[in-house]
DNA sequence: AGGATAGCCTGCGGGC
DNA sequence: TGCCCGCAGGCTATCC
């Protein structure tokens, strides 16, 4: 469940062994994950240069959760990780871990030495999208981005929040308005400045949305720190978990005492994806009227 | 037209 | 042991 911090990790790791290196050879085995556009962003048929085959790798870029590699020619690879996406890179002759759903490898090659890039990804709900420059990327996916989680503003988010009526925990894994919070990270957040998951986006004060964004932020960053959070399956590009989920104080945590004041953390569904708060710390806006309409 | 919902896809854990 | 079911969820298509 790769959100931000996964995303940010896995690029930090893939940066370290192919900035500056030369894609030899690219063996795309699925070709249905990969969707590739000409100069005039008109679909075509992926070739192997499309997915840098022959280039140099000039830099890593990601938003929100999706990440590319950009050669120093121009030409971009868009890599989102969707659900259970994995980029692993192996020194040659090493083994990847796992073999199977391996949909796409790249054949690295830089003075330190010769490896492999693999794209693992078993639900298939990441992908691969080509780009003949960074322009076509930004303008095609990107700029349908809100902005990045690790440096959205107050004045970004509350302008976001306005414009949907929708429950702010809603709202929050929207990427139009705002990129790279997924589920853990929503709840995290709403937690740490006690916003109740269901309050209308467009009903947060802007005291408590600037608490938001920097929370948003805090937490982004706190997780990248830790090497983000293994639940199940994330590792980065070497192979490594990470400890995030040791910091999360509700996420997967209905049920337990919460951390703040013992109370029972509730579990609910909201926006289809399970939600954790605290009743307590995390109040409904009008707690009298519920009191009267309980009796 | 904004918002809710269904569906994509595989692996895993619980229940029987 | 093994089968079935439910669940996990990022994102798109579709419906309301």
């Amino acid at each position: 469940m790769p959100e931000l911090p996964e995303v940010e990790r896995t690029r930090l790791t893939i940066a370290s062994h192919v900035t500056g290196a030369t894609i030899a050879k690219v063996d795309l085995r699925r070709r249905d994950i990969c969707e590739s556009f000409d100069a005039a962003g008109r679909p075509r048929k992926t070739r192997p240069e499309d997915l840098l085959e022959g280039a140099l790798i000039a830099r890593t870029l990601r938003h929100g959760k999706q990440l590319a590699l950009v050669t120093a020619d121009g030409r971009t690879l868009c890599i989102h990780l969707g659900m259970s996406g994995q980029v692993i890179y192996r020194p040659e002759g090493e083994p990847l871990p796992k073999t199977d759903h391996v949909h796409a490898l790249w054949t690295i090659r830089s003075k330190s030495g010769a490896g492999v890039l693999a794209f693992r990804d078993p639900r298939r709900f990441g992908g691969l999208w080509t780009f003949p420059s960074v322009d076509a990327l930004i303008e095609q996916r990107w700029s349908q981005l809100g902005p990045d989680g690790l440096t959205v503003s107050a004045a970004q988010l509350g302008e976001a929040l306005a414009s949907t009526t929708r429950a702010v925990k809603a709202a929050l894994l929207d990427q139009q308005l705002v990129a790279g919070v997924g589920n853990i990270y929503a709840d995290e957040a709403l937690f740490a400045c006690g916003i109740h998951p269901a309050r209308r986006a467009d009903r947060v004060d802007a005291e408590r949305v600037a608490a938001l964004a920097s929370a948003i932020r805090a937490i982004l960053q706190r997780a990248i720190d830790a090497g983000g959070s293994t639940l199940r399956d994330y590792v980065d590009s070497d192979g490594n978990p990470g400890s995030a989920q040791t910091l999360h104080a509700v996420y997967g945590r209905a049920g337990q005492p919460c951390a703040r004041c013992g109370t029972e953390l509730k579990h609910s569904v909201l926006a289809q994806r399970t939600t954790v708060h605290c009743p307590v710390c995390q109040p409904r806006k009008f707690p009298l009227s519920r009191v009267i309409s309980e009796g």
